[in-house]
DNA sequence: TAGTCGTGGTT
DNA sequence: TAACCAAGACT
């Protein structure tokens, strides 16, 4: 709280708010990272979006070096309009949540397009982007453009509802922490007010055993009064997903593979794939079986022992793994195409077709 | 509004 | 280990 000292003084000096005594500790403890711009000179509006669109679900360690690698690939908004989407989806392979890279480039081309290359500077222009919800225009705006909005995500919501103990579980309670997180946003510096609170829920207030004793919010910290910071934000409890079995072919012809693309939309969208069945809950090995592609001279399907499973956000899956080899000079079946076995990594496979593809390779 | 949409890490 | 979480958007 305010020193005696300091109360005598607030005649002429505000009480330091929770926004001034925020910035205080971000100007002490702010982290390093790559898509920062240095302390008193201004970001570039493209790689505040490119940091954004990654880290959306995404732990900063992971995003690290596909920033490295996009930004080194494609300098500006104008490069990455350019670049063909193929090439922008094999680049995210392995980063998950792939609507995020068809709609990076999708805002790309508009910004070129509509923009003369230049990001919109507000919450609003923003939002119109394809990709851009409500926090990512919030954090842009902020942060890029000095905007006085404050975005909120998991770590914002975490702060706020302990900083005032809200009850109501979330989502419900999100206009409310909206509000709440707005005041804050330092004057005149809305984006290092941001990053302040990403940081501090980052690194102070985890969701388990947050640092109190570290936090500048403490003293006003109404959670942290009552004990139990921790049982913040309330949040209805999620089922999770019922098992779902399949089975993935593995066609090769000689160094070769058999791969197609999946539908643009939905699960995995736009990504490549070795030929499957269906995921189904409850789907026996033999009717997953049965999908197995059709070609010419095929060898016998030989079922490799185990099944890899893999995790999604709101299913568990199990597939079996066939392999069958394909006679030289064998066609491949519409809409698939054969690829070297050691051009792989030019394929924008996603990690559960890349542990198919190990898997059936007896790696 | 609630479900869909990846992957890796922590507890 | 199962559950939860990570700078959410879209339908």
């Amino acid at each position: 709280m305010t020193s005696p000292a300091a109360r005598r003084l607030s005649i002429s000096t505000a009480e330091p708010g929770h926004a001034a005594r925020l910035l205080v500790w971000y100007d002490q403890n702010a982290r390093v990272l790559p898509w920062r711009a240095r302390p008193g000179t201004a970001a570039d509006p493209y790689r505040v979006w490119l940091s954004e669109i990654m880290l959306q679900q995404t732990t900063v360690k992971t995003v690290g070096p596909y920033f490295a690698k996009f930004l080194a690939r494609w300098p500006d908004v104008a490069a990455l309009a350019a670049a063909p989407r193929e090439e922008v989806l094999q680049m995210w392979a392995g980063l998950g949540y792939y609507s995020r890279a068809r709609n990076l480039h999708a805002c790309a081309l508009a910004v070129v397009r509509d923009h003369g290359g230049a990001f919109p500077d507000d919450e609003a222009g923003l939002r119109q982007l394809p990709g851009i919800g409500p926090y990512t225009a919030a954090a842009i705006a902020a942060i890029a453009f000095g905007r006085h909005c404050m975005p909120v995500d998991g770590n914002i919501e975490r702060v706020v509802t302990r900083l005032f103990a809200v009850e109501q579980p979330l989502p419900q309670a999100k206009p409310q922490v909206q509000e709440q997180a707005l005041m804050l946003a330092g004057e005149g510096r809305a984006g290092d007010s941001a990053q302040a609170m990403m940081d501090l829920g980052a690194t102070l207030c985890t969701p388990k055993k947050p640092s109190c004793v570290l936090c500048p919010l403490q003293p006003d910290c109404a959670a942290c009064r009552r004990g139990d910071p921790e049982t913040f934000p309330r949040k209805a409890p999620k089922k999770t997903g019922e098992l779902r079995r399949g089975a993935a072919f593995i066609v090769r012809r000689g160094d070769q593979l058999l791969l197609r693309s999946r539908a643009d939309k939905g699960l995995l969208g736009g990504m490549t794939e070795v030929p499957g069945s269906e995921w189904l809950p409850g789907q026996s090995d033999a009717a997953a079986r049965r999908q197995a592609p059709v070609l010419p001279g095929l060898s016998r399907w030989r079922r490799r022992p185990g099944v890899v499973s893999h995790v999604f956000t709101h299913f568990p899956l199990e597939l079996v793994v066939y392999v069958a080899d394909a006679p030289a000079g064998t066609k491949p079946p519409d809409g698939m195409r054969w690829v070297a076995i050691d051009a792989l990594e030019g394929e924008a496979l996603p990690n559960v077709m890349r542990k198919v593809v190990r898997h059936g390779l007896g790696d």
